[in-house]
DNA sequence: GTTAGCACTCAGTGTTCACGAGTGCTAAAA
DNA sequence: TTTTAGCACTCGTGAACACTGAGTGCTAAC
């Protein structure tokens, strides 16, 4: 176990280091106000730590960076009582308290406000409609050959997919299908739409299959094209004034990553609740092994809706983001329980 | 005027410069097979191409780079006779003949080809949602206190937006009062909605004007946030692998430029029918002097629905891309008919 | 009018060298 | 026994310098 000293050093690097991103020497650390040792001492010391691994050496003659077990430690045991700027949370509690009527605009504003106080890339996964119920369904004709059809859940949410009619199905035919449905199935939970379609249908309507087998595949296209569009993120450039994101070709790596939804979602995903903070080669791609992810989710009653997530470098503020995450969670789960009501 | 051989010489070593992105040399240019001509004589005609302003030397000894003027020449009269290349041209048709239901499905496929095929950014504005015919008008309560308002247009695109009830007005009222907007509004344009519901209302419920200014409200908000929505990109990073982006300053200029909707507006749109160049300096906005933009806009009766767009380099592959475009807006403005039939 | 030859220029590369930040170790001080 | 001062050593950084080679401009010959 490290000894008191050897934690306050410890510490004190991985502050300093986070702050001017280059290697910390034993005589920037001795001048702090909070180490009371000389240069040498720290030294002493330094070299203990990096016999255990909490520190690097980049070369000899050079100071010492955090390893990825320095990090992990300073996360779980050292980090100080976690505590926001005044600043900050004024400008997330303005945010909770305008009028936000959408809950896409609530999610865009929040991954928005994420990204401007940390500085670093963010996004919001979620939340998932496919938990929201049916409000509503509509098919409105455009012309004999196409239509829209229009699925609004209770949470205010609205899918919708032109498609073409098929030969031999006449729109006033899907239209009353339509109205059936709409009376049978309002309430129900989108994911479970399909299969109360089936039942509801072939009680009702068993002579119309060709039809409902058609409306379907429209309804099951416009609910998976759903799932895909909820990835929100802000801030992507912001990576690009990190120091260590100098080269060019490693910037176009993560961005596009940025651009394959799967892989983010991969990444982002926790359905845990509280803060999660995930260290360099922690992460399952190796595009990212040089950063770090902290991630958090959102709820409603202990139920998780989505995630919230910011991607920076290894070197990260982890005081400021976690304490922010947990503040942004909080007021978010708050105000969508308000909008879903 | 340009002597045949002087125009033959600045073809040559533009397009050299596009493939290789480095100063090309007199014997670079007489080795070439469609050149005659040694060293010396090519070192002559380029000591006075350099002269008239169509090349320019980085330094003294160093090879010929074309100038911004070198460029526009280029474009404007050495290009040769614009031919895809067989494979490129069918995956456009390709596409094409593929049944592609939703406006915005077709845009976005069709940007994501040409950034595929150029390898640079590319980006589509429009079609303008504000052309379109209202198609139907509705409201779906989903509690008490709040609706969501919904506008389907003549081209199948659905706008939608939730809002909250303002205090003494009834879900009721709104209702009927949708209704009547419907019967009375159904192919209006959009862009007229405004001034028609305030006539409409005027006749028939001048009653009820505190709860027509808030629906309006509403409806006005709605098409707004449309204009903005209405830029599809693609390729976003196929810059970053362009050598003259190694600067990672620039790169973020570049990419930040992108996420401000009103500039990329400016810089791509066009009303002209055909295709425009635009080189370097010939930009409005000082980030992408040194870039090329290539537009056209596409079309149906000859009325302009929108813009293509490509962004690279100038040191662009001008002949390529041109004729791309040209094939894209084409099939494009086909395809679109065929939609809005 | 065209080309071969030659002197000249200059970016890029590699080498050397001095500098300084930082270390590890030893011995003295507390 | 713990802490600190001192000192030799290491190694990255940046400046100075020479060398190389691609490319030019000019002149004279074809």
């Amino acid at each position: 176990m490290l000894t008191e000293r050897q934690k306050q050093i410890l510490k004190a690097i991985i502050e300093e280091y986070i702050v001017h991103a280059e290697p910390v020497g034993s005589r920037t650390i001795s001048k702090r106000e909070d180490i009371g040792y000389s240069a040498a001492t720290i030294r002493n010391e330094m070299a203990d730590l990096e016999e255990l691994g909490f520190v690097e050496q980049p070369h000899t003659s050079a100071g010492r960076i955090p390893s990825q077990m320095g990090y992990r430690f300073y996360v779980d045991y050292l980090m100080g009582p976690q505590r926001l700027e005044r600043a900050d949370l004024f400008q997330v509690r303005e945010l909770f308290t305008s009028q936000m009527d959408a809950v896409e605009l609530t999610i865009q504003q929040t991954v928005s406000i994420l990204s401007r106080l940390t500085n670093y890339t963010s996004i919001i996964l979620g939340p998932e409609a496919i938990h929201n119920k049916l409000k509503h369904l509509q098919v409105i004709p455009l012309n004999e050959r196409s239509a829209v059809a229009i699925v609004v859940s209770d949470n205010g949410h609205v899918d919708q997919r032109r498609f073409t009619v098929p030969d031999g199905v006449s729109l006033s035919s899907i239209e009353k299908l339509v109205n059936i449905l709409n009376a049978k199935l309002s309430g129900v939970p989108l994911v479970r739409l399909k299969r109360n379609v089936y039942q509801e249908l072939f009680a009702e309507l068993d002579r119309h299959v060709e039809q409902y087998e058609f409306l379907l595949g429209v309804i099951d296209q416009m609910l998976a094209a759903d799932t895909d569009g909820r990835i929100f993120t802000s801030g992507t450039t912001n990576i690009l004034t990190q120091p260590e994101f100098n080269d060019v070709t490693q910037v176009k790596a993560l961005m596009d990553l940025f651009e394959q939804t799967d892989t983010v979602t991969k990444l982002f995903a926790t359905n845990d609740l509280g803060v999660h903070v995930r260290i360099g080669e922690e992460n399952s791609i190796a595009t990212v092994n040089n950063c770090s992810i902290v991630t958090a989710s959102f709820s409603i009653d202990g139920r998780s809706l989505g995630t919230v997530g910011v991607l920076g470098p290894t070197r990260m503020d982890y005081n400021k983001v976690v304490s922010l995450m947990q503040v942004l969670t909080t007021d978010l789960s708050e105000h969508l329980r308000h909008l879903y009501k």
